[in-house]
DNA sequence: CGTCAATATGCGCTTTCGCGTATATTTACA
DNA sequence: TGTAAATATACGCGAAAGCGCATATTGACG
């Protein structure tokens, strides 16, 4: 299931679900990126400052990439999956 | 056109598409999204150490939003668009 | 060419990352 | 409920962001 993300909280629970479905701990996906537990545990909390770097190492430790596109009309199911 | 990003080059890069297909300058998108000129450039130009928050930022003045994936097979035609 | 808009770059400053290291706290499960 | 794994949080540090302000540099067009 794709993930969509408008906002920093969003971005981390999408890497966190894709991370959990491939059961691997934060510090499996640190050493897979080379980060801390700690960096994992910030980018998924949603921390904003975090940077660039670390979400596009993470997307690559989980064979994950992004798309760009334009804003979609929110759907009644598509909220539910903001929550 | 979506845009496919792995790395912080290509969401640089496809921010700045988008901004110019809304005729926009980085001034402009700067304004919206409370940043200067200058961090803009840096967004776009793809620097590594962005903060999410200014991503994000720019995504939402662009009327844009992301999608957390796996990645897909490249086709060559994709493999084009990477460049 | 010349000129102006657009973009890139620089400086000093404050803020905050991500790091190593270590420890709370929460979660899962026997 | 007790215990170990998983996750969140803390401190000090060096590096770098993004800021205001200002200026190169580049690009488009008459």
């Amino acid at each position: 299931m794709d993930t969509i993300a408008r906002t920093p909280q969003q971005v981390g629970a999408g890497i966190r679900r894709f991370r959990r479905q491939k059961k691997l701990t934060q510090c499996d996906l640190g050493e897979k990126m080379h980060a801390r537990q700690a960096t994992v545990s910030k980018l998924e909390a949603g921390e904003p400052a975090t940077q660039l770097r670390i979400l596009m190492d993470a997307l690559a430790g989980l064979d994950l990439e992004l798309v760009i596109r334009p804003r979609t009309k929110l759907t009644a199911e598509a909220i539910e999956d903001l929550f």
